[in-house]
DNA sequence: TTGCAATTGTTGCAAATGCAACTTATAATG
DNA sequence: CATTATAAGTTGCATTTGCAACAATTGCAA
């Protein structure tokens, strides 16, 4: 018989489960280096969404992180307040806004690129070069298939 | 000069910004499929773990799924009102409990492994063999090297 | 042994979240 | 056009979450 139990085997094999842990603590490190900037795991990342792209609508931001109407209209009314976005109107349609970063929000940009360089070198430490190449090119083929 | 923007370089190159993103995707599909046993993912994630191995203290429980004490008291309590689990004394000390499955609860184990398959094939279905064994292999080691 | 520190688990309460309903505006259809 | 459907964004409210404080127990060290 097998020394694992059909839950353990699971556990270690699945690539779902390994991810969703790996996750978990990207988030937790994220999230702490967040605090000093005052920001949250949202926020972090509707200004990245911005920092690719402005101008985009509300509903463009959420779709390009993952993240339901109602939480993007509360994720960009507490940037707003922070004064790191700006609605603007948009003359094509009145019923939604253009986001833009103002100067301020701009200037975050570096600190949260730093953010993101540490956690990515801190997560693929244990990796040689070959590995982190696959790795990466394995992600990209999950996601432009359309997994998420 | 370069076509891509910053941000938009380290969206498509970061390995934790894409690992984030599958992830929210995998939480999403799961939430989805637990919805008829009317289970949450912290729920699952409990069962899981006692589906590995019974008997553990809560704060075993919560380091093996990365959940903070007090959550695990809380599904805990959500998962013996539902009689899928018992708390029993600890007869080594009388401020743990031992987390044990219900007959029940030994009985939702083939759905929620039936679960985790289904979202890995739907991960997984864009990659080859090779790759997905080097995707498995490369998340091993990050895990066991202590990332998480 | 006694006193202090650490562990285990629980809980009150404020803040964050998610659902569903809602308003307003645009698109589509007859 | 008038009507209906769809889209964008907001919000009330109940539920969930997370922090911090807490009680109870055990470990440790003087």
């Amino acid at each position: 018989m097998n020394k694992y139990t059909k839950a353990e085997k699971i556990r270690i094999n699945s690539v779902g489960w390994m991810m969703k842990m790996i996750s978990t603590r990207l988030d937790s490190l994220i999230k702490q280096e967040l605090k000093r900037l005052g920001l949250d795991l949202k926020q972090f990342g509707v200004l990245m969404a911005l920092l690719e792209e402005e101008g985009l609508t509300q509903t463009e931001i959420g779709k390009k992180i993952t993240l339901p109407g109602y939480a993007t209209t509360r994720t960009i009314d507490a940037l707003e307040k922070k004064q790191l976005i700006e609605r603007r109107t948009d003359e094509r349609s009145r019923r939604s806004y253009r986001i833009y970063l103002t100067d301020k929000g701009h200037a975050t940009g570096p600190e949260l690129f730093i953010i993101i360089n540490k956690v990515n070198e801190d997560l693929l430490s244990v990796l040689p070069a070959t590995e982190r190449k696959q790795l990466t090119t394995i992600l990209q083929k999950i996601l432009s298939a359309g997994f998420a």
